[in-house]
DNA sequence: AACTCCAATTGATCCGATGAATATGAATGG
DNA sequence: CCATTCATATTCATCGGATCAATTGGAGTT
């Protein structure tokens, strides 16, 4: 194994020893680069790893930190890889998202406040809004969406859960689901069924807001590929 | 935003952009460098912060490549993330796992082929024989429960969600899961709830191996979380 | 045609120097 | 005594060059 491989894996493992702990400040470059026996610029490619997966922070003039090591920082690298594999495997990403998704609103329904369930009413309210323009600006559309599913995700009362979903689908793929949407229609449907979903949350009632949940990913994974068969028989009665 | 984070968005927006394909090789560090305007020393901890996210390889003497790019390959940093947070997480790492466990059964159960259910039996039949060695072999243990979970995941029908079973829990985690279980009879509990999953797999069953799944990881759960309530009111019983 | 060996290529590691951002503490004014 | 300002030290960021090590590919040999 090289020296830098064996420089970060000295780094992780004082990490998960607990003898660096969250928010503590790393030895200078300098003295750090002694320490474990390398060059400076050796440690610094290390260190740049290390920094690349969210687990130390470097600020100049200042010093080196570990992070907060929260799940949601430490898997935002997902976000990469889904927009890496939009092509090929958008669908099973969604496939996940929809797995997750279902369940964390589900686990959302007795757990979110009042506050938060009004919150997201104003959500939709300024999609609808949005969306009755013309042109419709999609950006916003984006942006109200994934605070939407955020808003629900971060209620589910499990951080791990939260923050997979969060980084399950990267800005990237969203903004191409929702640019794919040129069909009036589907922009609407989409937000008739995140009023579904809202109104199961405000009747705190877990199976309906899984299902919901479960049902609004699925058409997104329908519209992807194609296969759409309801909303076909649906236009023909 | 730093020069380093300027390179590394730059060679990223070069992957998705299609300009660099997997298995490609990169310019040398030389020309790279001076293609992006960049010291060398520069361009190497860009690189270096690829190679942690397995995005980029590097082989000495020969050159920088793209990787497979493959989910598996790019979600196996989550590893890491486990094995932070098995003090404080871990029992929200498992209840993700216990989700997606369950539907990447029962996806599996339609579509393993007999070879590989055979070779699941076989996996169960020496997990046997070695939980009733003495002194228990715990690194065995390990092994053979990560192929038989592994095994049935691969299966499943969607490489994303495969990935990221196979990252959700790390190997220290699941040591430290094993090592907890002392008590034999919890040993030969996770046994039991292997050979219900193996048979309704044979069965080609999609519910009974759903719940069968999810029902052993909640097992799992429970023993972590010393809420084993049934296993109290069996011993009693 | 197959093998051996050497030289070119290329990444790995190290060293030293300068620039830029931040923190620290002394000096200053209220 | 407290708040502000500013010079200075500290620290990371970036750069250029030098040497080491591993791989490759071709020349030469059998």
């Amino acid at each position: 194994m090289g020296v830098i491989e064996t420089a970060i894996d000295t780094i992780k493992q004082m990490i998960i020893d607990g003898e660096l702990r969250p928010g503590q400040k790393l030895p200078v470059e300098k003295n750090l680069a002694e320490q474990l026996g390398v060059a400076r610029n050796t440690l610094r490619e290390a260190v740049r790893a290390l920094v690349a997966m969210r687990v130390l922070q470097t600020r100049q003039g200042d010093g080196t930190y570990v992070t907060s090591l929260s799940p949601d920082l430490l898997l935002d690298g997902m976000s990469f890889v889904a927009d890496i594999h939009l092509d090929a495997g958008a669908g099973e990403f969604l496939h996940v998202r929809r797995i997750l998704e279902a369940e964390a609103t589900g686990l959302a329904a007795t757990r979110i406040p009042d506050t938060d369930l009004v919150h997201l009413g104003d959500l939709l309210d300024e999609a609808e809004t949005v969306a009755a323009c013309d042109p419709v600006d999609h950006e916003k559309l984006i942006a109200l969406d994934q605070d939407f599913h955020a808003l629900i995700a971060s209620h589910c009362g499990n951080a791990v859960l939260a923050a997979v979903i969060h980084n399950m689908s990267g800005r990237t793929v969203r903004a191409r689901i929702w640019r794919g949407m040129s069909d009036p229609e589907a922009v609407h449907r989409t937000l008739r069924e995140h009023r579904a979903v809202h109104r199961a949350l405000l009747a705190r009632d877990c199976e309906r807001a899984r299902l919901h949940a479960a049902l609004h990913v699925l058409g997104v994974e329908e519209s992807l590929t194609g296969s759409r068969a309801f909303a076909g028989e649906a236009a023909h009665g």
